[in-house]
DNA sequence: CATGAATGAGGGTTCATTCAT
DNA sequence: TATGAATGAACCCTCATTCAT
């Protein structure tokens, strides 16, 4: 799915590639639709474990592990995952149409997000940071798009440090605004 | 294709939907892959007008002319288009598959990068305009994706207020980082 | 259908049998169900052109009439259908699960049956009339069933009079029950 | 198979609603059909004890015994089977295609019309005790298929009575024909 | 420029049946 | 006896595309 896209990876091909029978994967998943939530699911936890290895081992304060967060799903180094990214990027493109996907991915976003939440809470006060961590989430999702459907488009490596920058100008209690 | 995505929907029920018969809708199109290609210029031809007349009724300075960049594509008004959204949204999805529908969103993403480029330039010195440019507008295709996939999640209205802050941290000469 | 029955007939089959694509089967209808349900309304054309061909041609009174709508669903002559027969029984036992096809089937069956219980009337009371013809309405659907699924059991030609005697003891006024 | 038909019954389904494994059911029956095979026994067994019972308590003459055949299987009381019905109308559908399943309908159908004819042969002379005999068989069969296929349409109560007076007409030695 | 019937490949899904355990 | 994973054929249905008119 993540190297077609949902609708032309045919179950016969996904079977082929699990070295499966597409009676098989019929008995396992009621509908192909389960598949893609499986997948949801193993991305999500997938993403979690990066966001806990990454805090685990920062050694700074609140500002610090808001940057671990955004590091662990931008950073470009060994673990980048380009084939999750481009999974990523299908699921968010089949929640627009399929309900059940829609729930699932509603899910994993708003645990993610109320995960940065919190993260972003412990240097501003609650009332902002829920639009400051919507923000820099959406700004992943969008480099995420971007990395995968324009490839070369983005300067290398920038990703990470330009989001901790926004990140900065975010959390800054008196803000870059107040001095203009 | 916005309701539907690419894949589901039918020649036929565009066809309808158009008042027209399948047959005279691939006398114009070749291909069904040519009305998606069709509909990434006719959305592009939209934005940029949309880009052009936020700047024509800016009167403040660089700066300004970034935010009304940034609220060409968020501003949640009278003119806000979710259905240009989705497929948008659409669109980037099927770039990752399909040569052709690739090179048309580069293109037209190229351009408009190109265009923020120039007008975060006028506040940074050309090196870095690029990274920002490219980071603002990842925020803006994140947003984009969020609103439609998950609704109601993005605190209404704050998309705008948070990625002008987002420029305003980044377009800081001696940035929140510097003061940390 | 009425051959292999409606789960066997695949959609292929009745295609090539038609000198179809199977594509085309679908183009003009929706569903398979749907072939069935036209194969309803056929048989339900036919059905009624035969009783009124019957009845144009009887010189007698009401108890004329009711044996020639007898006749027309059961006398054994040139014009005997026994294919028709095997789908009405293929239809019946389609009706106990499709709502649909229950629906067209309760329809034909009514209508038969009213004209029956219009042509009892004439010889009975109408408080009387409705169970009568539903009896020997039920004995028509019989002979179709016994006919078909166990060739050879029903004395040849046997039904047409048999069923005519069961009118005739129905229709009696003073009816040999009386008389025991 | 009585609620949903043969082909759509199964083999899964029929397990677990017997609290059994797939596994399991072809370790008792070689093939499907076994199973259809072994529903067609287990009906006319208990047909046959039916016919049996209401025999036992019938204290009448030979008429009465022929009315106690017809009322042990349309009687609409207590002991009513609306599903053993709708699975008997189940397999004389399957009869029209399938030859072991007819040879098994064909058997029991044969088995219960001799019993019929016997108890008809008692009033009437023998030849022609298999016409009338066959003729109130089918009447049943008939009844069987109408209420369930168009449940509301028959009369409620009214077929035991019709076909009674069906019976009475076609036993009359005299017959109500010799009057006309 | 327009229609809409026609094609045929391909996809998701079901399911009787097998078989290692 | 019993399980349930596994197979693979078959089926219904969809749909981009073609084409005679």
């Amino acid at each position: 799915m993540a190297e077609r896209g949902y609708e032309r990876a045919s179950i016969a091909e996904i079977a082929k590639a699990a070295g499966l029978s597409p009676g098989l994967v019929h008995y396992h998943f009621t509908q192909k639709q389960e598949v893609l939530l499986a997948l949801v699911e193993q991305l999500a936890q997938r993403g979690r474990e990066r966001v806990k290895a990454r805090l685990a081992r920062t050694k700074g304060g609140p500002r610090a592990r808001v940057e671990a967060f955004l590091e662990a799903f931008l950073a470009t180094g060994d673990d980048a995952e380009p084939e999750a990214v481009a999974a990523w990027v299908t699921i968010s493109a089949e929640a627009l149409r399929q309900p059940e996907v829609r729930a699932a991915y509603d899910k994993v976003v708003r645990a993610d997000l109320a995960h940065l939440e919190e993260l972003v809470g412990e240097v501003l006060g609650r009332e902002r940071a829920r639009a400051v961590a919507a923000g820099l989430f959406a700004t992943i999702q969008g480099y995420f798009v971007l990395s995968t459907a324009t490839p070369g488009l983005i300067p290398p490596g920038s990703a990470v440090g330009t989001v901790k920058r926004m990140a900065a100008g975010l959390l800054d209690p008196d803000g870059a605004e107040a001095r203009r």
